[in-house]
RNA sequence: GGCCCGUUGGAGAAGCGGUUUAACUCACUAGCCUUUCACGCUAGCAUGCGCGGGUUCGAAUCCCGCACGGGUCACCA
């Protein structure tokens, strides 16, 4: 049998870590395994499906890098793609269900059903259940919902890819609502009904579908179905061990601000793929093609993955240091504009930005925070630094080398170094002695990027006017 | 509360009854490199695999109980 897989996201939101997780596993499989990744829209929630959902999702997923055999853009034979457009379906196999005494109608109101609950309540009940108050009623003119009569004492049984043997039993699922008063149907049902019709084969989704599971197996069961087969991966916690919650302001919850600080997409692949996964590998930074071919469902992880935002940090990068200095600055310069750094340099000066930063960037934003921190900051020199200026010789090193810096012409980080090294050789101060000094006298400080790509980006005039302060200070 | 799942170092994770003195990666610490920082490189980092029993010549690995953590219980998906 061919191996087809979907990714089910619904349009109430954006692309969020945990689904573009599930949607990513789908896609290791069925390339992995030479199947079908199937992208289906379960837009069934109506009231909360928001409009740009379902093209921020499917853009969001490209930019991951992942492809599709078959979606609402791309028939396969198996659409429509998008659960909305298919409800004649749904209706049709809801009132089979209905005329084999599988389903019932029910009648009941949401106070009714609310006020039967409390009752329930007070009586100690372990099992909120629907009390089959419409079971067997006669039809009436009046919009129902349609409730599935869950069978007694029957054990639901599933081998789970990644959890193994679980079982559910019949006792306690109550008789769920497969399609609502609106006629529309609810997600268990409408997901059973396609993953049938579309036949797929594989349903790899997260752990908190687990439950959903005999639901879904019971209507396949009763329509004659086929059942898939299944496999739920762990959750991803934040780092108190709780689901990631899109309201977790710790962690950065959609893949679109990733995007938009200047991660790579091929970062987060990576890093994704690692959530729930372990490759047979000695290295962790695998491109995609190396994870699909390493990838078997066999070692899915069990327990939970805890979302580790510095293991992100450093895969992305190691991703930015495989970036040539051409690539890494367009990746930074749109945050540059916006901060309005550079705003009347040249190319030359932007060049010497990056080579300078490169090799500390972890993701594109930060280039304008390491910038502000080494040169957007007052000028004033640490007191450890001011110490080590009190040494023999500095003060003339110093107004030599602003002598030289002065009469400089050509002004880049070449003829910068041949100035230091000049202003060395004259007042015989070298290595430590004679970086040191300049650097403190440029930038206050003892640390700091390679001196004289930083001081090209400072700039002649004001490398001037900070040596002068210096030396003045000195004397 | 019912049901389901999980528990190996600070984090991810390998391990599938005997060359495991528990791989690998991140973090951390130290050293090296370097004019400083960063990058990079090298080394160190669990005397023990939640706890308690059991099976076995032998258990992180199999079985039972307990504890703890999480998920789920909608006319949401």
């Amino acid at each position: 049998m061919k191996v087809r897989v979907r990714y089910a996201p619904s349009p109430t939101g954006y692309l969020h870590i945990g689904n573009a997780r599930t949607a990513l596993f789908n896609y290791l499989f069925a390339r992995r395994y030479e199947g079908d990744f199937i992208v289906r829209i379960e837009d069934t929630d109506v009231a909360r499906n928001v409009d740009t959902g379902i093209e921020n999702q499917l853009a969001y997923l490209k930019w991951l890098g992942l492809d599709w055999d078959e979606s609402i853009d791309k028939d396969g034979g198996f659409g429509p793609y998008q659960q909305l457009e298919r409800l004649d379906l749904y209706r049709k196999f809801a009132d089979r269900l209905i005329e084999e005494g599988w389903a019932y109608k029910c009648y009941c109101t949401e106070e009714e059903l609310e006020a039967a609950r409390q009752k329930q309540i007070e009586r100690g009940e372990s099992r909120l259940h629907y009390p089959r108050t419409c079971l067997g009623k006669p039809d009436q003119d009046k919009p129902y919902a349609v409730r599935f009569k869950v069978p007694d004492e029957k054990v639901y049984r599933f081998n789970d890819i990644v959890k193994g043997d679980v079982t559910f039993r019949s006792e306690d699922i109550e008789d769920w609502v497969i399609m609502k008063k609106s006629r529309v149907p609810t997600y268990n049902f409408a997901c059973a009904v396609d993953d049938a019709l579309m036949e797929i084969s594989h349903v790899l989704r997260g752990e908190d579908h687990i439950t959903n599971t005999p639901k879904q197996l019971m209507v396949l069961d009763a329509l004659d179905f086929d059942r898939p087969v299944y496999g739920h991966m762990p959750l991803i916690v934040n780092e108190e061990g709780k689901k990631l919650s899109k309201r977790d302001g710790s962690i950065i919850q959609f893949i679109e601000q990733y995007h938009q600080r200047g991660f790579l997409p091929g970062a987060l692949f990576n890093f994704i793929a690692l959530l729930g996964f372990s490759p047979d590998a000695k290295e962790e930074i695998l491109s995609k093609e190396a994870i699909i071919e390493r990838f078997e469902a066999e070692r899915l992880s069990t327990s939970p993955a805890t979302f580790d935002n510095q293991k992100l940090l450093y895969i992305n990068h190691r991703y930015i240091q495989a970036l040539n200095d051409d690539e890494a600055l367009k990746l930074c310069r749109p945050f540059l504009d916006e901060a309005g750094i550079g705003e009347d340099r040249d190319d030359t000066w932007f060049n010497s930005l990056i080579s300078v930063f490169k090799d500390r960037l972890n993701y594109g934003a930060q280039i304008v925070e390491l910038y502000r921190d080494f040169f957007d900051r007052p000028f004033t020199i640490d007191e450890d630094a001011l110490e080590f200026l009190g040494q023999e010789g500095v003060q003339a090193l110093l107004e030599t080398f602003h002598g030289h810096l002065k009469a400089l012409d050509a002004f880049t980080p070449e003829t910068i170094k041949n100035t230091i090294k000049q202003s060395g050789k004259e007042t015989g101060m070298k290595g430590k002695m004679l970086f040191m000094p300049i650097r403190i006298a440029i930038s206050g400080q003892m640390h700091g990027p390679d001196l004289p790509r930083m001081m090209h980006l400072i700039g002649k005039e004001l490398l001037l006017k900070r040596l002068e302060k210096t030396i003045e200070k000195l004397g």
